[in-house]
DNA sequence: CTTAATTTGGAACAAATTTCTATTTTATTA
DNA sequence: TAATAAAATAGAAATTTGTTCCAAATTAAG
Protein backbone atom coordinates (compact mmCIF):
# COMPACT_ATOMS: atom_id res chain seq x y z
CA UNK A 1 0.00 0.00 0.00
CA UNK A 2 0.94 3.62 0.74
CA UNK A 3 3.51 4.38 3.78
CA UNK A 4 6.71 4.39 1.95
CA UNK A 5 8.24 5.01 5.16
CA UNK A 6 7.21 8.80 5.06
CA UNK A 7 7.16 10.66 8.25
CA UNK A 8 3.67 11.25 9.29
CA UNK A 9 3.36 15.20 10.29
CA UNK A 10 0.53 16.04 13.01
CA UNK A 11 -1.81 17.87 11.08
CA UNK A 12 -5.37 17.61 12.45
CA UNK A 13 -7.24 15.70 10.36
CA UNK A 14 -11.38 15.77 10.59
CA UNK A 15 -12.58 12.21 9.99
CA UNK A 16 -15.69 11.66 8.52
CA UNK A 17 -18.03 8.64 8.24
CA UNK A 18 -16.23 7.49 5.10
CA UNK A 19 -12.94 7.98 7.25
CA UNK A 20 -14.41 5.97 9.83
CA UNK A 21 -16.01 2.76 7.40
CA UNK A 22 -12.09 2.49 6.05
CA UNK A 23 -10.30 2.83 9.67
CA UNK A 24 -13.48 -0.39 11.07
CA UNK A 25 -11.53 -2.66 7.86
CA UNK A 26 -7.94 -1.58 8.11
CA UNK A 27 -8.30 -2.42 11.84
CA UNK A 28 -9.50 -5.73 11.22
CA UNK A 29 -7.90 -6.37 8.58
CA UNK A 30 -4.88 -4.75 6.96
CA UNK A 31 -4.85 -6.69 4.16
CA UNK A 32 -8.07 -5.98 2.55
CA UNK A 33 -7.71 -4.34 -1.12
CA UNK A 34 -8.16 -0.96 -1.73
CA UNK A 35 -11.08 -2.43 -4.61
CA UNK A 36 -12.36 -4.16 -1.79
CA UNK A 37 -12.95 -1.69 0.85
CA UNK A 38 -13.81 0.85 -1.94
CA UNK A 39 -16.62 -1.87 -2.95
CA UNK A 40 -17.84 -2.30 0.61
CA UNK A 41 -18.18 1.83 1.05
CA UNK A 42 -19.84 2.56 -2.39
CA UNK A 43 -16.57 4.20 -3.86
CA UNK A 44 -14.08 3.86 -6.23
CA UNK A 45 -10.38 3.12 -5.37
CA UNK A 46 -9.13 6.63 -5.57
CA UNK A 47 -10.81 8.34 -2.57
CA UNK A 48 -9.98 5.77 -0.83
CA UNK A 49 -6.81 5.61 -1.76
CA UNK A 50 -6.18 9.04 -1.01
CA UNK A 51 -8.10 8.44 2.45
CA UNK A 52 -5.79 5.88 3.54
CA UNK A 53 -2.80 8.19 2.72
CA UNK A 54 -4.13 11.15 4.47
CA UNK A 55 -4.46 8.93 7.51
CA UNK A 56 -1.13 7.67 7.44
CA UNK A 57 0.07 11.12 6.93
CA UNK A 58 -1.56 12.70 9.83
CA UNK A 59 -0.61 9.62 11.81
CA UNK A 60 -3.97 8.78 12.23
CA UNK A 61 -2.75 5.24 11.29
CA UNK A 62 0.58 4.96 13.24
CA UNK A 63 1.41 1.60 11.87
CA UNK A 64 0.79 -1.75 9.61
CA UNK A 65 1.76 -4.80 11.92
CA UNK A 66 1.44 -8.44 11.95
CA UNK A 67 0.09 -9.86 15.02
CA UNK A 68 1.41 -12.76 16.36
CA UNK A 69 -0.34 -15.17 18.40
CA UNK A 70 1.94 -15.56 21.84
CA UNK A 71 1.16 -19.04 22.12
CA UNK A 72 2.17 -20.46 19.50
CA UNK A 73 6.29 -18.72 19.51
CA UNK A 74 6.36 -20.40 23.19
CA UNK A 75 5.60 -17.10 25.12
CA UNK A 76 2.31 -17.87 26.45
CA UNK A 77 3.04 -16.65 30.08
CA UNK A 78 1.77 -12.96 31.06
CA UNK A 79 2.42 -11.18 33.66
CA UNK A 80 1.47 -7.92 34.71
CA UNK A 81 3.84 -6.11 37.05
CA UNK A 82 3.41 -3.20 39.29
CA UNK A 83 6.20 -0.76 40.18
CA UNK A 84 6.73 1.85 42.46
CA UNK A 85 10.11 3.59 42.20
CA UNK A 86 12.00 5.50 45.55
CA UNK A 87 12.89 8.13 44.05
CA UNK A 88 10.43 10.73 41.41
CA UNK A 89 12.23 13.22 40.17
CA UNK A 90 12.63 13.66 36.31
CA UNK A 91 15.91 12.19 36.18
CA UNK A 92 15.14 8.76 38.32
CA UNK A 93 11.76 8.66 35.97
CA UNK A 94 13.90 8.51 32.44
CA UNK A 95 16.35 6.69 33.56
CA UNK A 96 13.52 4.11 34.14
CA UNK A 97 11.61 4.03 31.48
CA UNK A 98 15.20 4.32 28.83
CA UNK A 99 16.03 0.73 30.54
CA UNK A 100 12.23 -0.65 30.57
CA UNK A 101 12.25 0.18 26.53
CA UNK A 102 15.18 -2.09 26.30
CA UNK A 103 13.78 -5.09 27.93
CA UNK A 104 12.08 -7.14 24.93
CA UNK A 105 10.29 -9.14 27.26
CA UNK A 106 8.00 -5.93 28.38
CA UNK A 107 5.09 -5.38 25.68
CA UNK A 108 3.65 -2.38 27.74
CA UNK A 109 4.33 0.17 30.40
CA UNK A 110 1.99 2.80 31.75
CA UNK A 111 2.22 5.35 34.12
CA UNK A 112 -0.70 4.97 36.11
CA UNK A 113 -2.41 6.93 39.26
CA UNK A 114 -3.01 4.56 42.62
CA UNK A 115 -0.80 2.96 44.42
CA UNK A 116 2.13 2.45 42.35
CA UNK A 117 3.69 4.16 39.85
CA UNK A 118 4.25 1.72 36.56
CA UNK A 119 2.15 -1.35 35.17
CA UNK A 120 4.48 -3.05 33.21
CA UNK A 121 3.42 -6.11 30.88
CA UNK A 122 5.43 -9.22 30.89
CA UNK A 123 4.97 -11.75 28.36
CA UNK A 124 7.50 -14.72 28.65
CA UNK A 125 7.84 -18.54 28.44
CA UNK A 126 7.08 -20.04 31.51
CA UNK A 127 7.41 -19.06 35.53
CA UNK A 128 10.98 -19.91 34.97
CA UNK A 129 11.73 -17.33 32.18
CA UNK A 130 10.04 -15.07 34.61
CA UNK A 131 11.75 -15.15 37.96
CA UNK A 132 15.22 -14.92 35.10
CA UNK A 133 13.55 -11.55 34.30
CA UNK A 134 12.02 -10.37 37.64
CA UNK A 135 14.98 -11.22 39.51
CA UNK A 136 18.18 -10.64 36.79
CA UNK A 137 16.55 -7.54 34.88
CA UNK A 138 13.91 -6.07 36.83
CA UNK A 139 15.63 -6.77 40.26
CA UNK A 140 18.80 -5.18 39.08
CA UNK A 141 17.22 -1.63 38.63
CA UNK A 142 17.87 0.57 41.31
CA UNK A 143 15.53 2.73 41.35
CA UNK A 144 12.84 0.28 42.57
CA UNK A 145 10.97 0.47 45.92
CA UNK A 146 7.94 -1.95 45.55
CA UNK A 147 6.34 -4.32 42.99
CA UNK A 148 3.96 -7.01 42.70
CA UNK A 149 3.07 -9.81 39.90
CA UNK A 150 -0.41 -10.24 38.81
CA UNK A 151 -0.24 -13.50 36.45
CA UNK A 152 -3.15 -13.43 33.85
CA UNK A 153 -4.89 -16.36 34.16
CA UNK A 154 -6.80 -16.26 30.86
CA UNK A 155 -6.79 -13.71 27.75
CA UNK A 156 -11.29 -12.89 27.39
CA UNK A 157 -10.49 -9.64 24.97
CA UNK A 158 -7.79 -8.28 23.34
CA UNK A 159 -7.93 -6.34 20.46
CA UNK A 160 -6.92 -2.97 18.88
CA UNK A 161 -9.98 -1.75 17.74
CA UNK A 162 -10.69 2.05 18.90
CA UNK A 163 -13.07 2.86 15.93
CA UNK A 164 -16.18 1.78 15.59
CA UNK B 1 -0.65 -10.67 0.62
CA UNK B 2 -1.96 -14.49 1.25
CA UNK B 3 -4.58 -14.69 4.21
CA UNK B 4 -7.62 -14.60 2.33
CA UNK B 5 -10.38 -15.87 4.59
CA UNK B 6 -8.52 -19.15 4.69
CA UNK B 7 -9.58 -20.77 8.17
CA UNK B 8 -6.36 -21.59 9.87
CA UNK B 9 -5.38 -24.90 11.20
CA UNK B 10 -3.35 -25.35 14.87
CA UNK B 11 -1.17 -27.66 13.02
CA UNK B 12 1.63 -27.18 15.50
CA UNK B 13 4.56 -25.00 13.43
CA UNK B 14 8.47 -25.80 14.05
CA UNK B 15 9.90 -22.11 13.55
CA UNK B 16 13.54 -21.43 12.09
CA UNK B 17 15.73 -18.58 12.17
CA UNK B 18 14.03 -17.41 8.68
CA UNK B 19 10.92 -17.60 10.08
CA UNK B 20 11.44 -15.33 13.04
CA UNK B 21 13.34 -13.14 10.63
CA UNK B 22 10.01 -12.72 9.04
CA UNK B 23 7.78 -12.73 11.97
CA UNK B 24 10.16 -9.54 13.23
CA UNK B 25 10.38 -7.86 10.10
CA UNK B 26 6.35 -8.06 9.67
CA UNK B 27 5.43 -6.92 13.42
CA UNK B 28 6.94 -3.96 13.05
CA UNK B 29 5.56 -3.42 9.20
CA UNK B 30 3.23 -5.27 7.78
CA UNK B 31 2.95 -3.71 4.55
CA UNK B 32 6.80 -5.05 3.68
CA UNK B 33 6.83 -6.31 0.53
CA UNK B 34 7.88 -9.50 -0.14
CA UNK B 35 10.93 -8.86 -2.38
CA UNK B 36 12.16 -6.14 0.50
CA UNK B 37 11.67 -9.19 3.46
CA UNK B 38 13.94 -11.88 1.38
CA UNK B 39 16.39 -9.28 0.08
CA UNK B 40 16.89 -8.39 3.86
CA UNK B 41 17.03 -12.20 4.26
CA UNK B 42 18.93 -13.02 1.32
CA UNK B 43 16.20 -15.39 0.36
CA UNK B 44 14.44 -15.39 -3.26
CA UNK B 45 10.71 -14.64 -2.98
CA UNK B 46 9.11 -17.93 -2.71
CA UNK B 47 10.57 -19.45 0.22
CA UNK B 48 9.53 -16.27 1.62
CA UNK B 49 5.98 -16.50 0.28
CA UNK B 50 5.57 -20.02 1.36
CA UNK B 51 6.91 -19.20 5.12
CA UNK B 52 4.90 -16.03 5.60
CA UNK B 53 1.85 -18.45 3.92
CA UNK B 54 2.93 -21.57 6.29
CA UNK B 55 2.50 -19.42 9.26
CA UNK B 56 -1.02 -18.01 8.74
CA UNK B 57 -2.36 -20.94 8.49
CA UNK B 58 -0.55 -22.22 11.41
CA UNK B 59 -2.41 -19.42 13.28
CA UNK B 60 1.42 -17.85 14.31
CA UNK B 61 0.20 -14.50 12.30
CA UNK B 62 -3.46 -14.26 13.65
CA UNK B 63 -4.37 -10.97 12.08
CA UNK B 64 -2.99 -8.07 10.30
CA UNK B 65 -4.00 -5.19 11.52
CA UNK B 66 -3.95 -1.35 11.47
CA UNK B 67 -2.97 0.59 14.20
CA UNK B 68 -5.29 3.69 15.00
CA UNK B 69 -3.40 6.07 17.41
CA UNK B 70 -6.12 6.94 20.04
CA UNK B 71 -5.30 10.14 20.36
CA UNK B 72 -6.46 11.25 16.82
CA UNK B 73 -9.34 10.12 16.70
CA UNK B 74 -10.68 11.56 20.39
CA UNK B 75 -10.23 8.83 22.96
CA UNK B 76 -7.31 9.86 24.57
CA UNK B 77 -8.31 8.60 28.32
CA UNK B 78 -7.17 5.05 29.17
CA UNK B 79 -8.41 3.12 32.18
CA UNK B 80 -7.79 -0.12 33.81
CA UNK B 81 -10.54 -0.99 35.42
CA UNK B 82 -10.50 -4.02 38.11
CA UNK B 83 -13.65 -6.36 38.85
CA UNK B 84 -14.41 -8.76 40.65
CA UNK B 85 -17.70 -10.83 40.90
CA UNK B 86 -20.34 -11.98 43.35
CA UNK B 87 -20.41 -15.00 42.35
CA UNK B 88 -18.03 -17.18 40.01
CA UNK B 89 -19.89 -20.01 38.64
CA UNK B 90 -19.36 -21.53 35.07
CA UNK B 91 -22.68 -19.71 34.39
CA UNK B 92 -21.87 -16.37 35.58
CA UNK B 93 -18.51 -15.99 34.24
CA UNK B 94 -20.10 -17.37 30.76
CA UNK B 95 -22.18 -14.42 31.19
CA UNK B 96 -20.38 -11.72 32.11
CA UNK B 97 -18.06 -11.86 29.74
CA UNK B 98 -20.57 -12.50 26.88
CA UNK B 99 -21.36 -8.63 28.27
CA UNK B 100 -17.99 -7.50 28.44
CA UNK B 101 -17.18 -9.04 24.73
CA UNK B 102 -20.00 -6.29 23.59
CA UNK B 103 -19.00 -3.29 25.08
CA UNK B 104 -16.89 -1.60 22.43
CA UNK B 105 -14.59 0.68 24.83
CA UNK B 106 -13.13 -2.79 26.25
CA UNK B 107 -9.91 -3.08 24.26
CA UNK B 108 -8.79 -5.83 26.76
CA UNK B 109 -10.23 -7.91 29.08
CA UNK B 110 -7.62 -10.32 30.66
CA UNK B 111 -8.62 -12.84 33.85
CA UNK B 112 -5.78 -12.19 36.52
CA UNK B 113 -4.76 -13.45 40.08
CA UNK B 114 -4.90 -11.37 42.90
CA UNK B 115 -7.97 -9.37 45.01
CA UNK B 116 -9.20 -9.20 41.22
CA UNK B 117 -10.91 -11.51 38.87
CA UNK B 118 -10.59 -9.36 35.67
CA UNK B 119 -8.74 -6.48 34.73
CA UNK B 120 -10.31 -4.59 31.61
CA UNK B 121 -8.68 -1.65 29.91
CA UNK B 122 -10.82 0.91 28.75
CA UNK B 123 -10.58 3.36 26.25
CA UNK B 124 -12.81 6.15 25.91
CA UNK B 125 -12.74 10.59 25.01
CA UNK B 126 -12.39 11.27 28.26
CA UNK B 127 -13.88 11.24 31.83
CA UNK B 128 -17.61 12.48 30.95
CA UNK B 129 -17.54 9.34 28.63
CA UNK B 130 -15.56 7.20 30.80
CA UNK B 131 -17.86 7.75 33.68
CA UNK B 132 -20.89 7.16 31.10
CA UNK B 133 -19.50 3.99 30.43
CA UNK B 134 -18.78 3.25 34.44
CA UNK B 135 -22.13 3.83 35.02
CA UNK B 136 -24.92 2.96 32.64
CA UNK B 137 -22.73 0.02 30.84
CA UNK B 138 -20.57 -1.79 33.64
CA UNK B 139 -22.96 -0.89 36.65
CA UNK B 140 -25.73 -2.45 35.13
CA UNK B 141 -24.48 -5.56 35.54
CA UNK B 142 -25.77 -8.01 37.94
CA UNK B 143 -23.00 -9.70 38.75
CA UNK B 144 -20.47 -7.15 40.08
CA UNK B 145 -19.51 -7.18 43.76
CA UNK B 146 -16.24 -4.47 43.96
CA UNK B 147 -14.61 -2.31 41.38
CA UNK B 148 -11.82 0.07 41.21
CA UNK B 149 -10.56 2.47 38.62
CA UNK B 150 -6.78 3.51 37.61
CA UNK B 151 -6.11 5.81 35.46
CA UNK B 152 -3.71 5.90 32.60
CA UNK B 153 -1.43 9.08 32.88
CA UNK B 154 0.68 8.57 30.37
CA UNK B 155 1.84 5.46 27.67
CA UNK B 156 5.40 5.04 28.21
CA UNK B 157 5.55 1.74 25.72
CA UNK B 158 2.87 -0.21 24.19
CA UNK B 159 4.26 -2.70 21.17
CA UNK B 160 2.66 -5.74 19.64
CA UNK B 161 6.45 -7.43 19.50
CA UNK B 162 6.47 -10.56 20.84
CA UNK B 163 9.09 -12.30 18.34
CA UNK B 164 12.93 -11.15 18.79
C1' DC C 1 -26.89 31.78 -8.99
C1' DT C 2 -21.94 31.72 -10.18
C1' DT C 3 -17.46 30.53 -9.28
C1' DA C 4 -13.70 28.19 -6.95
C1' DA C 5 -12.12 24.30 -4.45
C1' DT C 6 -12.50 19.71 -3.30
C1' DT C 7 -13.81 15.05 -4.10
C1' DT C 8 -14.78 11.31 -7.02
C1' DG C 9 -14.93 7.62 -11.20
C1' DG C 10 -12.83 5.23 -14.49
C1' DA C 11 -9.08 4.11 -17.30
C1' DA C 12 -3.89 3.58 -18.01
C1' DC C 13 0.25 2.39 -15.89
C1' DA C 14 3.54 0.62 -12.52
C1' DA C 15 4.54 -2.48 -8.98
C1' DA C 16 3.41 -6.08 -6.20
C1' DT C 17 1.82 -10.83 -5.30
C1' DT C 18 1.16 -15.51 -6.77
C1' DT C 19 2.13 -19.53 -9.55
C1' DC C 20 5.12 -22.61 -12.00
C1' DT C 21 9.21 -25.35 -13.12
C1' DA C 22 13.95 -26.51 -12.78
C1' DT C 23 17.59 -26.67 -9.55
C1' DT C 24 19.79 -26.99 -5.24
C1' DT C 25 20.05 -28.30 -0.64
C1' DT C 26 19.06 -31.20 3.20
C1' DA C 27 17.82 -35.48 5.29
C1' DT C 28 17.42 -40.58 5.08
C1' DT C 29 18.75 -45.11 4.32
C1' DA C 30 21.46 -48.66 2.60
C1' DT D 1 30.21 -42.97 2.41
C1' DA D 2 27.21 -42.97 -1.57
C1' DA D 3 22.50 -43.15 -3.45
C1' DT D 4 17.92 -41.77 -3.09
C1' DA D 5 13.88 -39.21 -1.52
C1' DA D 6 11.97 -35.14 0.39
C1' DA D 7 11.99 -30.43 1.13
C1' DA D 8 13.36 -25.80 0.13
C1' DT D 9 14.91 -22.36 -3.13
C1' DA D 10 15.84 -19.25 -7.33
C1' DG D 11 14.22 -17.18 -11.29
C1' DA D 12 10.89 -16.08 -14.58
C1' DA D 13 5.92 -15.86 -16.13
C1' DA D 14 1.23 -14.85 -15.01
C1' DT D 15 -2.01 -12.47 -12.38
C1' DT D 16 -3.62 -9.25 -9.23
C1' DT D 17 -3.14 -5.00 -6.83
C1' DG D 18 -1.55 -0.37 -5.97
C1' DT D 19 -0.82 4.19 -7.95
C1' DT D 20 -1.30 8.04 -11.03
C1' DC D 21 -3.82 10.85 -14.20
C1' DC D 22 -7.54 13.63 -15.88
C1' DA D 23 -12.27 14.72 -16.72
C1' DA D 24 -16.71 14.92 -14.41
C1' DA D 25 -19.37 15.65 -10.39
C1' DT D 26 -20.14 17.43 -5.98
C1' DT D 27 -19.68 20.69 -2.35
C1' DA D 28 -18.65 25.28 -0.32
C1' DA D 29 -18.23 30.31 -0.60
C1' DG D 30 -19.22 34.72 -2.33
Amino acid sequence: MISKKEHHTDTPLHLDEKDMGILRLLQQDAKMTIRDIAGQLNLSTTPVYERIRKMEQAGVIKQYAAIVDPRKIDKSLTVLCYITLKEHNKKCGKKFIQEILNFTEVTECLNISGEFDFMIKVQVKDMDEYREFYVNKLGELDNLSHTQSIFVISVIKATHQVVF
